[in-house]
DNA sequence: TATTGTTATACTCTATAACTATA
DNA sequence: TATAGTTATAGAGTATAACAATA
């Protein structure tokens, strides 16, 4: 048998005091999702932050910067990048408006409209990945109680 | 009636598009998490990440820096400023260890013991509070699918 | 040679504040 | 005066890389 020491460190670390809540579980999934939408972006040479934008400006069209930093809960100077990466791939474009010479009109170019598609359809297959352990019932339930936290929480 | 603009934007902005990843909730809900955390920990003098660390030190005593740093999925490097700035508030000590003098053994001061109850009991009252709109059973079945992926996802 | 803790550095994300041009 | 977009700057959090002491 071997023999003890003096201040042995634990064989095995455990995290259970911090399991215990919720906020830590959706802090350790979230990170691996975070990490994973990165890499499957990537190839479509979008950021999780660029994604979102995209899809917000696809669903309404002729939306100005400041809906848009609304709708995406960020700093109009935060949307000011994204929209400048987007225009800059050609993805959207910034339309000027008639009536009001200080804001922009954005819409989603042809070009966005493909890149949108095929990373709608990456992110699928990411969320099916990640979330594999759960049955399809499960994952909707999932979705349901976060949907709905962050609808009684605004 | 009012007259049409060229190019108006949206009256009402949505985000539909991104609501159907159960990733776009959790980052929502996350955020939100995060941002009430650290105001909930302010008051006891720690940040998200310290909390964390003591936590896990509180667990496995004599815990090396390199062990906690795999519990907590961080660098070692990180671990060195949260475990100065435990020590530095005598929460915990850095204890040295017989037989190798290159780690150390932490462990949790009684100080540290007392910070971490009453810090407990106010992250509790924070997950309440965020937690509100689920009935308890609700509450159960989101800690219950978040932990199940984390393990599933390892 | 490998490991522990450490330091310095850099990178990502986001917020704050000040500026401009328009209204 | 107020608003849309912009720019510069700073902060938090975390990672990478190189180093000294020790194994």
């Amino acid at each position: 048998m071997p023999e003890p020491k003096a201040a042995p460190a634990p064989a095995e670390v455990t995290d259970e005091r911090l399991r215990q809540f919720a906020g830590y579980n959706m802090k350790r999934v979230y990170m691996k999702v975070r990490a994973d939408m990165t890499e499957t972006l990537a190839p479509a040479g979008l950021r999780v932050a660029t994604f979102s934008a995209l899809a917000v400006i696809l669903e309404n069209p002729d939306i100005t910067q400041t809906q848009l930093a609304q709708a995406l809960k960020v700093e109009r100077s935060g949307v000011v990048v994204l929209v400048d990466e987007l225009e800059n791939a050609d993805l959207i474009a910034r339309n000027r408006v008639k009536g009001d010479r200080r804001s922009y009109a954005l819409r989603v170019t042809l070009k966005g409209r493909r890149a949108w598609a095929r990373a709608e359809a990456l992110v699928h297959a990411h969320e099916a990945r990640l979330f594999a352990a759960l049955s399809p019932e499960e994952r909707e339930r999932l979705h349901a109680l976060l949907r709905r936290i962050d609808g009684a929480t605004d």
